[in-house]
DNA sequence: TTGCTTCCCATAAATTCCCAAGCTATCCCT
DNA sequence: AGGGATAGCTTGGGAATTTATGGGAAGCAA
């Protein structure tokens, strides 16, 4: 398994949309770009999706890879391939982290979540994404915790893999 | 099965986050990382979770992965899984011991289980745990609170040796 | 021209690296 | 068995780097 994105920060945005990545996401990048070397700096693929889509996913090299290949590997022409190709080809934005390990997200991208002056980091395996934070609270956090009001005080996550063991 | 953590201990924390982890705990962790060999600083991952949750749980590589795998095999996009990704992929820090058997917990995760000078540590199988002492030992008084809650009005403790003679 | 974008430079705070001292438990040799 | 030598553990301190963030000016494009 390729090194994974763990963690999750919240960094200024400035007025050029230029946002700090975080430090630990910078390493996995650049362990995910095939053409990076020390000094260099990692291309990353930004996938932002259709207009429904509140947040930006960002893939290392290696990651948006292996899905081209598998969109690749399906039949021309048919509907599934098409919407992937549109919404994962299409709408995407292949850039670069900067000298100082900063993402410049351009106006569109900023307008298309709603970004302002903070942007909130997540790790999610594979990819990480960008959010307004306040976005974030109350879609996911609200979701999050909503569930989790319904299990026990002292909940424990892992819990729920015990009932997948062996299945 | 995987070698255990087992012992507890409590230690220093200074004012740059540093803090040793109990010798024992450090052979288990070396144990634990596939990357590890003599010489090495073996890696880990600090499971810090949601805000409710008042300590700090470390994974040695391979206790994280099995957990990882177990995400991965998960139906993508259910609850659960989405749940496991947030707060096992999102709400960690994967990080190493130094050179002097340290772990550096940066001031966030100090300040969410509201760590200062002191830390107390406790092996809990294939994990270990690190408290505030305080918090702990409230956390132990309260849960022994409520199991003399259950017991009858004029309960003795020393009736609990009666069940036990000869047992 | 009016906005964006790019580059280059700057700085304060946080984090890592390097080195060290006091102890304790162990080992080895006589 | 005694005594010194060795090794590992815990805790500190200062210096060197890395991060996070901001600003100005040159380059482009509508």
């Amino acid at each position: 398994m390729a090194r994974r994105f763990r963690g999750e920060g919240h960094h200024k945005v400035d007025t050029k949309g230029r946002v700090s990545i975080p430090a630990l996401f910078r390493r996995v990048l650049e362990a995910g770009d095939p053409d990076w070397t020390d000094g260099l700096n990692p291309n990353i693929v930004i996938v932002y999706g259709d207009h429904r889509r509140k947040f930006l996913e960002c893939y290392t090299i290696e990651a948006i890879d292996e899905v081209d290949a598998q969109i690749a590997a399906m039949p021309r022409g048919s509907m599934e391939r098409r919407m992937l190709e549109r919404l994962i080809n299409g709408q995407s934005f292949p850039t670069n982290v900067d000298e100082t390990g900063r993402l410049v997200l351009p106006a569109k991208l900023r307008q298309k979540i709603g970004l302002d002056n903070e942007a909130f980091f997540i790790a999610t395996g594979d990819t990480f994404q960008i959010w307004k934070p306040e976005t974030y609270d109350e879609i996911e956090a609200r979701r999050t915790e909503a569930w989790l009001e319904e299990q026990p005080d002292d909940f424990d996550p892992l819990s729920l893999l015990h009932s997948n063991i062996g299945g």
